[in-house]
DNA sequence: AAATACCATAGGAATTTTCCTGTTTTTTCA
DNA sequence: TGAAAAAACAGGAAAATTCCTATGGTATTT
C-alpha cells in the first residue's frame, strides 16, 4: 500500500467540550483527523470560512444561538455547495432534519448516535458523498408521501422579525412602534401567518416559534431587566 | 513516585456520541479513567448505582428525557450522598445550577467550557471533593443576596395545570371548562401569577413555563392527532 | 372562638387581540 | 411599460385578555 490519503474534518459546535471530545473521537477512526474546531458563536463566518478551505468533511451542530446551523448551512450552500456537510443534532424533530437535507447536508445525525456509527458515516461521506441513516431516510419518504409536517413555510425577514418579537410581552402596537410599521399591517402580518400555520391566536404563534426554533430559549441575557 | 492511585469515573448521559467522546477525553487526563458510561435513559436507575458502586465521580448531564439529572440527583443524594457528582449541562440558566447545587452536586459547568478546565475541576474535585467556578460562584452569592431569581417559587397542582394550559392555543374559558373551574377563578391565577413571576400577558407565562420547565417542548409525538 | 389566611368567585371596565373586508402603494415581470 | 402580484395600510366590530376591587366559604392558627 502506499501513503494512506487521511480526511481532515472540521467541527462547528459551540459546545466546546462537546467539540473537543468529538475530536478525540474523531482522531481515534482510522484516516480522518480533526484539523479545525469553532470554539464558539461569536464570528463563526470567517472562522467557518478557513474550516472549508481546509476540510473536507464538516461537521456541523444546527443548535447554536448566534449563528444558527441552519443560517449556517444556507450560507455554506451558496458560498461552497461541494462541502461535505453533516448535521449534528439533538432533535429528531423532522422539520430540522428536512430543512438541513434540502439546504444540502450529506446527513444528519442525533447526539446519541452510537460512535460506530458515527465512523461509518463519515466513512461513506468520504467515499460515497452522502450517508442517510435508516432514521433520516424514514423522514423523507414520509415527506414525499406528503404525511410528513409541512416543510419549509420559508418566512421573509419582515415576518421573522414580527414573530420574535410576537413572542415578547409587547402589544403589537409596541412591535409595530419597533418596526417603524402601521399596526395595521402588523395586524395583517398577524392574520396572515395564522392561516398559513393554521393557528389560532399568539400562544399557538409562539408555540410554533419554539418548536421550529424561529427563536430561542436559552436565555443567555446577562442581567438585562432590574 | 509510587503506583499512581486512578480515579474511576461514570458519565451519565443520554447523549451517547457526547457521551463516547467525552471518554476519549477524560481518559487522555492524567490519573482518571472512565470505567462506565450510560448509554441511554431507559433504566437509567439500575445502571447508576453500578456506576455509583464502582466509581469515585460522576459526571451528570441534566437534560435527560426519561429521568432528568434533577430526580437523579434527588436520588443520588439519598442513596449515596458520599458521592462526587459534576453536573453538566447546555444552559446556564441560574434555576438549574442552584437547583443541582442545592440538590448536593460537587460543580456544575455548561457544555462550552474548556477542556482544560474541566480537568482542572476534576483534580479538584478528587483532591477537595468540590469545585466552583467562578461563574458559578456568583449565583450562589447572587442567590445569598436576594437579587438573583426567586428560588422555587412553588407553583400549586392547579396552577401547573393551568400554566400548562395556557400555554396551549385554548381561551381561558375553555380552560375553565376542562379544569371545571368558574372563568373567574381562572382570571384569579392569571392575575396572581402575573403579579407573582411580574409578567405582563401571556406570552411571559408561556415564556416563563418554557425556561422553567414547567412544560416541555421537544413534541416526541410519533404522529399523534389526525 | 376569634382572627387570619387562603381559595374560589364575581361585576365591571379598559385594553388588546382577533377577524372581516376593503383600498392604496410598491414590486415584479412578461 | 403596463398588468399582475405582493406588501402596506385601514375601518369597524366581536371576542378575549387584562386589571381593579370585592365577597363568601373554608381551613389554619392562636
Amino acid at each position: 500500500m502506499n501513503t494512506p490519503q487521511i480526511t481532515h474534518v472540521a467541527i462547528v459546535d459551540d459546545h466546546l467540550l462537546f467539540a473537543s471530545s468529538l475530536e478525540k473521537l474523531i482522531n481515534s477512526f482510522n484516516g480522518f483527523q480533526v484539523i479545525f474546531k469553532a470554539e464558539n458563536g461569536v464570528d463563526l463566518g470567517s472562522k467557518i470560512r478557513e474550516a472549508v478551505r481546509l476540510s473536507q468533511i464538516l461537521l456541523l451542530d444546527i443548535n447554536m444561538p448566534v449563528m444558527n446551523g441552519f443560517e449556517t448551512m444556507k450560507w455554506l450552500k451558496e458560498q461552497h455547495p461541494e462541502m461535505k456537510v453533516l448535521a449534528l443534532s439533538m432533535d429528531d424533530n423532522e422539520l430540522y432534519i428536512l430543512r438541513m437535507l434540502k439546504e444540502g447536508a450529506r446527513g444528519y445525525f442525533l447526539k446519541d448516535i452510537h460512535p460506530s456509527e458515527l465512523e461509518k458515516a463519515m466513512v461513506t461521506v468520504r467515499d460515497k458523498g452522502f450517508y442517510y441513516s435508516e432514521s433520516v431516510t424514514e423522514v423523507m419518504v414520509n415527506a414525499l408521501h406528503g404525511d410528513g409536517p409541512e416543510l419549509d413555510p420559508s418566512f421573509r425577514d419582515v415576518e421573522i422579525q414580527f414573530i420574535r418579537l410576537a413572542c415578547t410581552e409587547r402589544t403589537y402596537k409596541e412591535i409595530a412602534e419597533e418596526l417603524k410599521l402601521s399596526p395595521k399591517t402588523i395586524d395583517g402580518y398577524r392574520q396572515d401567518l395564522f392561516k398559513r400555520l393554521g393557528i389560532r391566536n399568539r400562544v399557538g404563534l409562539v408555540m410554533y416559534a419554539i418548536k421550529h426554533k424561529i427563536i430561542d430559549i436559552h436565555s443567555h441575557d446577562p442581567k438585562s431587566h432590574p
